[in-house]
DNA sequence: CGTCTGCTTGATGAGGCTCAAGATCAGTGG
DNA sequence: CCACTGATCTTGAGCCTCATCAAGCAGACG
């Protein structure tokens, strides 16, 4: 835990660098005011406010723009908040409005995220959770995954069903713990890339 | 196929006059180029190719904005079908290039679309096919749906059980047939409002 | 140490899937 | 108008996946 820090959802005082957010932080509410921000790294859940609950709506992942409808609307339509740990970056960097062509990339980004998301809920169990590590896992085969209660709401499982499946990859050796300095032994996994196609 | 084909063959009279596409009609097809296009009314299909089947996507109704990928990258990056009869306007209007407020807004407008569309895929049988009809419902209290089968593309169910869930909302009396000239019998009905909010 | 949060695992059963048969509907041609 | 045809919708019976409930375990932290 650095400098910029921010599991409360404070912002940094320097504008224009990137910030942190340690897994469970909130990074804004519905219906606060501020920043648009592209995701640089790590996991992030938006959530529409439902009667008191919190429904998963969309995920958002390394490239992704969020929170651009503040600079529509003044305000935030979803709630966001770090399922990892991860980095953010004010939108649109260096100008105060967005280029046309570079909404344009954020739209076509966010068509395809949403159709991702949409497939991580359709089809059997098994197969909901090996394609959100599929989604998730970077090039050099390792991956930091959300809680297993988060997993269950994005793939409209129960926890107790992720958990499982998540086990039962482990002992199928598709999955090997990987012990990282301040994320939960039970989030860090290396990826045995054969056997994930299989599965 | 040409940019201004309609389902049965038809062309339109001029350029920047909507375009009508009946029930089950391809607007277009991944990878081939085209415009941008506004929906006017009706409910649009995107899918995404997959092994040789189309896995469903997400759902485009009145007001969204479809095929804008085109503009940045060329080609479609979805399969569009209109799953009830629709109409569409090529997008953006009257301009080359579209406004930075315009893209912001049809932004905003795809991210709450597809919250809609992650929650129609999570939670009971019923309440994912009683919201979908929530959805598609117009002011005036009546709806065209589209067929069995593409209600079960978009809430992951299947056919079968969606079947017995509008047959037991219309012996329930949430929905009553109602006869419109041309769409099938059995996908066109009046809304008992309270019902439907009872359920 | 106790407590809290998150994870694992077992037993049980209900909701939805599968398979199968028939009914209805819309279009076509006599 | 009617028969025919293919597509769509309805309905039943049986079964399987996954939800539910419950108990215990593992780390983190004061």
């Amino acid at each position: 835990m650095g400098l910029f820090v921010l599991a409360d959802g404070k912002q940094p005082s320097a504008s224009r660098t990137s910030c942190t957010y340690a897994p469970g932080g909130s990074i804004y509410q519905v219906g606060s005011d501020g920043l648009a921000w592209r995701v640089q790294s790590g996991v992030i859940r938006l959530d529409a406010p439902g009667a008191g609950d919190n429904r998963f709506a969309s995920l958002a992942i390394a490239g992704d723009v969020i929170g651009c409808e503040s600079m529509l609307f003044g305000t935030y339509a979803f709630n966001a908040a770090a399922l990892t740990q991860c980095q953010l970056l004010p939108w649109p960097e260096g100008e105060s409005m967005p280029t046309g062509d570079s909404l344009l990339y954020s739209l076509a980004t966010a068509q395809k995220r949403a159709a991702e998301v949409v497939a991580l809920r359709g089809g059997e169990a098994l197969t909901r959770v090996v394609n959100l590590i599929r989604l998730l896992a970077d090039a050099s085969g390792s991956v930091v995954l959300p809680m297993r209660q988060d997993i269950a709401d994005i793939t409209d499982l129960r926890f107790e069903t992720v958990s499982r499946i998540i086990k039962r990859l482990e002992r199928d050796e598709v999955l090997a713990p990987a012990k990282i300095c301040g994320v939960h032994a039970t989030r860090s996994f290396s990826i045995n890339m054969v056997g994930l196609a299989a599965v």
